[in-house]
RNA sequence: CGGGGCGUAGCGCAGCCUGGCAGCGCACCUGCCUUGGGAGCAGGGGGUCGGCGGUUCAAAUCCGCCCGCCCCGACCA
């Protein structure tokens, strides 16, 4: 007879034999909740800022979404394929973001000197790929899709793998002929997320977006519904219009009393510099208030003003500019430009700069700025008298209760986690890498591409972010990473036995199942329980010595039922 | 990138100010005991005190440089 195999005796799923580091207290790295639950229950393990090791049972759970996600892309007819991290720089080149990606893109040389980088996503590689293979309207749609790692140098990670710099993300591309099929193609990969996240168990909202650096038209973001999200969403339960608030049109009335303009009056505001303290000093409203901020966009400075009150939208001012980014200039260029330290910038006076102008200031009178000078402001500055007219355009964040753009009903804001993200991309990337196709009339024309993606490992984080209480994990049952603990309370035979019997025979039933055979006492076993968040703990202890059935508690609800063990199979495999 | 904090056993921390045996709790190992919510007793193992350099008879402790990690900011005008 054949040795048995040392570490897989008695079954691989004992907790005796799994490797599953649970730890007592929260480390003091983690912040949120799920960061710390995720290092507590041993699902991850920290190699260096924002690089993370999966431990057994948080790779299970990491699989369980990879199989939704893979069965909802299947079932939606995309093909599966596996592309490289490393990419070489010229397909990057080729699409200009070798230069305009920014410092996230980790770039290096190989022993030759030739130039890579690491993917921080794969829109080059595919349509290389494509451009390659793909000759006719015949071989079109298409969608391809990966699960992969990618690499993307943040500023600051954080939040464990919520913020990581590799990460695992399921990306999909699509190609079609015409913006008809890529309409078609998107609301397909609208609908199939929506399944997935729902799959997940997850509350979710899908919300418009910015196309950032990837580019395209159209976007949606997916956000999980939590306080510690990093993005702030403004939602209309009246007419269902969500976007992003980077987004969000406002369309504020603003309504200013006529006033006639009053003469130019210079004010000395020693070390005052932020709207709150200027307000303070002078006794006025913020809303009295003009801030003038600085940009970089590109080589060029640009100028705009905004109301005190109110915050600029860094996004919509891109957009505007047409530029990858733009920056809060540094002191240097303020000093420059204005000739008066930070704080105390204004329009009066500029020259030689683009002068750019929130709606908010339109019509308003009399108001409060910088004097371009330290320690000073104007008051009673009005454009068009002592400073040219600026340009007007919708610069701010939307606030809570502004209109809808849509219906005009107030907004609500919440906050949320991005968890998926779909975008219409056009030709932007077929068009610069010359990926074309020839129709039905034999006309070259470029492919018009899609591209979806999903953050597996922050989907996972989310989940927990979500369900979770004082005692640790709550899955949701179809990412679970076991659906069945056995908690065996006793050292005796026969309660050893008896959960020996079950385990055996719940794995031949096919439900996945942990068993806690370890000599430890109840209350760690417990603990450790409740901690890793498998929906059912079956307890085999008291109850069965005294009546031969075991108990069954739901981890969600704390509900306990005594059941005999020949029924559990059942129960659990419906 | 700017500001702040931290780095001492696997985890959580004290010791540093005022230099003089490297500690506590948990975890780990052995034995006894115990078994329904992180038990108890006894014994034990484990440290480049983040790194390098300096001051000193003597450095975890004082000084300098570097590295790493965490938090806040990068919307201040």
């Amino acid at each position: 007879m054949k040795e048995e195999n040392f570490c897989t005796k008695g079954g691989r799923m004992r907790l005796s034999r799994y490797f599953l580091p649970t730890l007592r207290e929260d480390p003091s790295e983690a912040e949120v909740v799920s960061h710390k639950l995720m290092l507590r229950a041993g699902m991850i393990r920290r190699l260096a800022s924002g690089i993370y090791t999966w431990l057994p049972l948080g790779l299970r759970v990491l699989r369980r979404v990879e199989n939704i996600i893979r069965e909802e892309m299947d079932r939606a007819g995309a093909q599966e394929i596996l592309m490289p991290l490393v990419q070489p720089a010229e397909l990057w080149q080729e699409t200009g973001r070798w230069g305009n990606f920014g410092p996230e893109l980790l770039r290096f040389k190989d022993r030759r000197e030739h130039e890579f980088c690491l993917g921080p996503t794969h829109e080059e590689v595919i349509t290389d790929l494509v451009r390659k293979e793909v000759r006719s309207y015949r071989d079109l749609p298409l969608i391809l899709y990966q699960i992969a790692p990618k690499f993307r140098d943040e500023i600051r990670p954080r939040f464990g793998v919520m913020r990581a710099r590799e990460f695992l993300m399921k990306d999909a591309y699509s190609f079609d002929a015409d913006e008809k099929g890529l309409e078609r193609n998107y609301r397909l990969m609208y609908e199939t997320y929506t399944r997935i996240f729902r799959r997940c168990g997850l509350r979710f909202q899908a919300v418009l977006a910015d196309t950032g650096a990837i580019g395209g038209s159209e976007s949606h973001e997916f956000m999980v519904l939590a306080d510690t999200g990093e993005d702030r969403l403004a939602v209309c339960e009246a007419c269902g219009y969500a976007a992003n608030v980077e987004l969000a049109e406002v369309k504020r009335p603003y309504a200013y009393a006529e006033e006639p303009e009053r003469p130019l009056k210079k004010a000395a505001t020693p070390g005052v510099k932020s709207v709150e303290e200027v307000a303070a000093f002078l006794g006025v409203s913020p809303q009295k208030l003009v801030k003038t901020l600085l940009f970089r966009a590109g080589k060029e400075v640009v100028v705009v003003l905004i109301r005190g009150d109110l915050e600029l939208n860094e996004v919509k001012l891109r957009n505007l500019l047409r530029v990858p980014a733009v920056e809060m200039a540094d002191a240097e260029t303020v000093e420059r430009l204005t000739g008066a330290p930070v704080g105390f910038a204004g329009p009066v006076g500029l020259s030689g700069v683009r002068l750019l102008a929130d709606l908010s200031v339109r019509g308003l009178k009399n108001f409060v700025t910088g004097a371009n000078q330290a320690d000073a402001h104007y008051l009673n500055v009005n454009y068009g008298r002592d400073f040219p007219e600026p340009e007007f355009y919708d610069l701010s964040v939307a606030q809570e209760g502004d209109p809808c753009p849509r219906c005009g009903r107030p907004l609500d804001l919440t906050r949320g986690i991005e968890v998926g993200h779909i975008f219409k991309l056009g030709t932007k990337y077929s068009e610069a890498m010359g990926a074309t196709f020839l129709d039905r009339q034999g006309r070259e024309r470029p492919l018009v591409m899609g591209c979806y993606g999903i953050g597996v490992g922050r989907t996972v984080a989310a989940a927990i972010e979500q369900n979770h209480d004082e005692n640790g994990i709550i899955f949701p049952r179809e990412i679970a990473p076991f659906q069945a603990l056995i908690l065996t309370l006793g050292p005796e035979q026969a309660l050893l036995e008896a959960s020996e019997r079950l385990y055996q025979e719940l794995q031949t039933q096919g439900v996945a199942v942990l068993w806690d055979d370890r000599d430890e006492r109840p209350g760690v076993k417990f603990k450790d329980a409740d901690l890793i968040g498998i929906p059912y703990q079956i307890i085999v202890g008291k109850k069965f010595r005294e009546t031969g059935r075991v108990e069954l508690k739901e981890r969600a609800t704390g509900r306990r039922e005594e059941i005999s063990p020949e029924s559990l199979p059942e129960k659990l495999s419906s």
